[in-house]
RNA sequence: GCGCCUGUAGCUCAAUUGGAUAGAGCGUCAGCCUCCGAAGCUGAAGGUUGUGAGUUCGAUCCUCGCCAGGCGCACCA
């Protein structure tokens, strides 16, 4: 990456000037882009931050930095400004040289991160009987966004999604499903009518404390094995799958583990006995718990008064078991804003019975709607389906109002590419951390900062090759190396050769939307260079520069939004 | 009450974690298709970064106090 060939330099050159202190200079020393393209290609600005520590002027220091007579072949130029940072210009005659390798390379410059090591991501998690509503796409689309990344990497990635299919809901649903249950409408829909089903009895609960008595009794007798509950959630899970399946498909997510809660069930006595062996947890107020008055946390309820395990208990065994048999490096859970609090405390438990693997908790703000949050009892919730279905509706609107030719089974095609990815590009291109307002024209936007944008700038270029193999039947690309020579690809070049900067910070930071912001920009850059700069009707050896340095803003493009589970058409 | 998060152009969001003149899109206004795909491009207007202090060469970013909103806080997950 480029940034790591000058990191690396301007270390040894900041090592040679303060030789005090080596070794704080090769931890701290960073180059970054130029913020502003006046200033040149990249910056630094370490000689202001150590200039306080040596008690000297910065300026001097970036100018002893930038003095000395060995420059490297990479820089074209080398200046101090302001205070002191020094800015950089790289040579075109390097720049070019990486373009050539970055075209010759399979993984367009991505570096092996990973090394072969592991990384469990627990994301998208669904409740089963519940159908999967827009509150969910969040963390499947985010989860499996940095599946990929991490896989991208070189990382060996697990992705499992912990299905919430073991909680105390299942009394309520199969008391309800005894009473209440349509058959017709199970057929018919049967998520729908367990949702139905659930919805009244978790109200009859409510409202009659025997009737929650007899709902806890089915539970108990479900997680004692009998029979004809088993045989109920057994039938209640299979249902679900098949729905989430249906939409794990239309999203492009497929997941190594499918291990609900329930498969831990066996594990969790033997997890609250470990740690009220090790004298880690203790009675208090009837339920087991552990206290964390260290680290500041309420205490973390690991059994419940009546004897139950609750989700503290159930994360520890899960995690004990991936321990076991997977040893990850670390592991990413990637839940909503509201299981902070839960997540501190559960790694606090976990580092206390010498867990060793690094555990991560990437959270997303809620989805609201304009009028408040949603719930299933309020009625109120966006199935994810239906999003699905109008992303690709409102597509198809526009693919015919742009006059397409195709026949409509490809306008479909379009339709579907464009208007899936419109929906994940909304989410993945803005920092997960905040809470999201729905809103259909948000969700589906289609220009501007979206994917069909991006999916737009891809296409045009397939069309570029497509024409210049048309009007030069004779011509061979690979005879004709990559020069710059205008002002506007040699930034598309520069920008092109960042990609793999754009991948390791969505990695570093658990935050796809770097890529997207990354994408977007290359775009952007790309567009202008498009309109601006002839290169069809360029002359012989610039043109067929162009034209190569246009497939690799294409590769770029498809990869990067392939690392967003985002397709690419070459018509669109 | 305590904790976490958020507040940036009319609206939706960026700003590479302390860097230079805070950038995009939508919307508004003015231009660009006989031309490599106009789902595009060029330009204009639009800002006391919620607010008040502090830290230093330098603050949207760090510290403290306020204001507004969101989410949590012992037996849901």
């Amino acid at each position: 990456m480029i940034s790591d060939v000058l990191t690396e330099w301007l270390k040894e050159r900041f090592a040679a000037i303060l030789p005090g202190m080596a070794a704080e200079v090769r931890e701290r020393v960073q180059s970054a882009p130029a913020t502003n393209m006046e200033f040149g290609d990249y910056q630094c600005n370490d000689a202001m931050t150590f200039a306080k520590q040596v008690k000297r002027p910065p300026r001097a220091l970036a100018e002893e930095v930038a003095a000395g007579d060995a420059r490297p072949d990479f820089i074209a130029e080398l200046s101090v400004a302001g205070p002191g940072f020094l800015n950089i210009r790289l040579a075109d005659s390097w720049l070019c040289a990486q373009l050539e390798a970055l075209a010759a390379d399979s993984r367009l410059g991505i570096p092996d991160r990973g090394n072969g090591r592991t990384v469990l991501l627990d994301y998208s998690s669904p409740n089963v009987a519940k159908p999967m509503h827009i509150g969910h796409i969040r963390s499947t689309i985010i989860g499996n966004a940095l599946d990929r990344i991490h896989r991208a990497l070189g990382y060996r990635v697990l992705a499992d999604n912990h299905l919430g299919d073991w909680g105390t809901q299942f009394g309520i649903l199969i008391l309800g499903y005894r009473n209440f249950v349509d058959p017709a409408a199970l057929r018919e829909n049967p998520i729908a009518e367990l949702e139905r089903v659930y919805v009244k009895s978790y109200d009859c609960s409510r409202q009659d404390p025997a009737w929650l008595d007899r709902c806890r009794e089915e539970l108990v007798k479900l997680q004692a094995g009998d029979p004809d509950n088993r045989a109920l959630w057994e039938q209640f899970v299979a249902y679900s799958m098949a729905e989430f399946d249906r939409v794990y498909r239309r999203l492009g997510v497929q997941f190594d583990l499918v291990r609900g809660e329930s498969y831990y069930r066996d594990d969790l006595a033997g997890v609250v006995a470990e740690l009220e062996a090790k004298g880690l947890a203790r009675e208090s107020e009837g339920a087991t718990v552990v206290f964390l008055e260290e680290e500041k946390l309420p205490v973390c309820i690991v059994r419940k008064r009546d004897g139950a395990f609750n989700y503290a208990t159930t994360d520890l065994a899960t995690l004990a078991s991936r321990v076991r048999e997977f040893n990850p490096d670390q592991i990413i859970y990637v839940t909503d804003e509201r299981q902070q609090l839960h997540f501190r405390q559960f790694f606090a438990v976990a580092r206390r019975l010498g867990c060793t693997a690094r555990v991560t908790h990437v959270w997303f703000g809620l989805m609201r709607l304009p009028e408040g949050t949603f719930s299933t009892r309020q009625g109120n919730v966006i199935k994810l389906e239906r999003l699905l279905d109008e992303a690709e509706t409102r597509a198809l609107e526009v693919v015919k109002r742009g006059g397409s030719e195709a026949p409509p089974e490809v306008q479909q095609e379009i339709a579907r590419v464009v208007g899936i990815g419109a929906v994940k590009y909304a989410d993945l291109s803005q920092n997960p951390q905040t809470t999201v307002t729905f809103s259909w024209d948000k969700a589906l936007a289609l220009e501007g900062n979206s994917a069909p944008y991006l999916l737009y700038a891809y296409a045009r270029i397939a069309s570029v090759r497509d024409k210049y193999a048309e009007r030069f039947p004779a011509g061979d690309l690979s005879r004709w190396p990559i020069r710059l020579t205008e002002p506007l690809e040699r930034e598309l070049a520069v920008r092109v050769l960042q990609f793999p900067e754009a991948v390791v910070r969505a990695a570093d930071l658990c935050r796809p939307s770097a890529i997207a912001d990354y994408l977007y920009d290359l775009a952007q850059t790309y567009s202008r260079f498009y309109q601006n700069v002839p290169f069809l009707k360029a002359e012989e050896g610039v043109r067929e520069s162009r034209v190569r340095l246009c497939g690799l803003v294409a590769d770029v493009l498809r990869r990067g939004l392939e690392l967003l589970g985002i397709e690419t058409l070459e018509r669109i």
